[in-house]
DNA sequence: AACACGGGGCG
DNA sequence: CGCCCAGTGTT
């Protein structure tokens, strides 16, 4: 049995059945959000912001507000500090607000309104990481980028089981290339959608539904070895509470 | 490698 | 009441 390393080396059935597992469990059974019916990279920005330590449904009523209210790019750039502070501001993580505010304004001088495609230019605007770059790379540019959240972070964390003996950067280290060496070359966009909805749906942070898992036969974490892996190293924990 | 930021939902 | 949520910037 194969451990992962740091540049992800991963057993090729265990791999295939991941990658259909996910595309197929996300075609039926992923959500329906706002956010997915477009792929303008405007709207893709706002959204993954907002999502940032945010749940989807907090985040939906105000997405919807705050688009109606800036309908381009343009008109975020134009509007004041304080109108956009009044959508987002109850989302909590108030700096949110001026992030969006002051990539619109460098978006629109500095690429013509145009959203950037690379991730160099994404990572250089404020609020904007590897996360959020990945998504918009991903989502709305159709690129075959990586993405790691929370939901991702435990979905490979528990499916590849990772070696535990090693420093918190050097898991992360390995979480990203694992995250870029499973995507479905071309298929990027769908796959990381499945990815977070399976580790909000499937594999969530207490209790994962395993028995219901389309991933269950390869997992490197059965639900009935829960206890055995109450020492999650990416920082969550499953918790087969009595 | 930690810490701050934050309101809201759930068991 | 504690844990968790489509993370990022700062120290």
């Amino acid at each position: 049995m194969k451990r992962v390393k740091y540049e992800a080396d991963v057993e090729p059935e265990a791999l295939a059945v991941f990658r259909e597992g996910v595309l197929d469990w996300y075609r039926t059974h992923g959500r329906d959000l706002p956010w997915r019916k477009t792929r303008d990279p405007y709207h893709i920005l706002v959204s993954e912001i907002m999502l940032h330590q945010t749940t989807v449904t907090t985040v939906e009523p105000v997405y919807r507000e705050f688009l109606a209210r800036f309908p381009t790019i343009q008109a975020l750039a134009q509007a004041s500090l304080a109108d956009v502070k009044a959508i987002t501001d109850p989302l909590g993580y108030k700096v949110r607000g001026r992030w969006l505010w002051e990539i619109a304004q460098e978006v629109v001088r500095r690429y013509d309104g145009v959203v950037p495609d690379r991730l160099d230019d994404l990572l250089a605007l404020p609020g904007i990481g590897r996360y959020t770059a990945g998504a918009i790379l991903s989502f709305a540019y159709g690129q075959d980028a990586p993405i790691l959240d929370t939901n991702v972070k435990r979905l490979l964390g528990r499916y590849f089981r990772l070696e535990y003996r090693t420093t918190r950067a050097e898991i992360l280290h390995q979480l990203w290339a694992l995250a870029e060496a499973v995507i479905p070359p071309g298929q990027a966009a769908d796959f990381n959608q499945g990815l977070m909805d399976m580790g909000a749906m499937v594999c969530t942070a207490r209790r994962p539904s395993c028995t219901i898992c389309p991933l269950w036969a390869y997992c490197g974490v059965h639900h009935d070895e829960a206890d055995r892996a109450a020492e999650e190293p990416w920082q969550y924990r499953v918790r087969p509470r009595a």
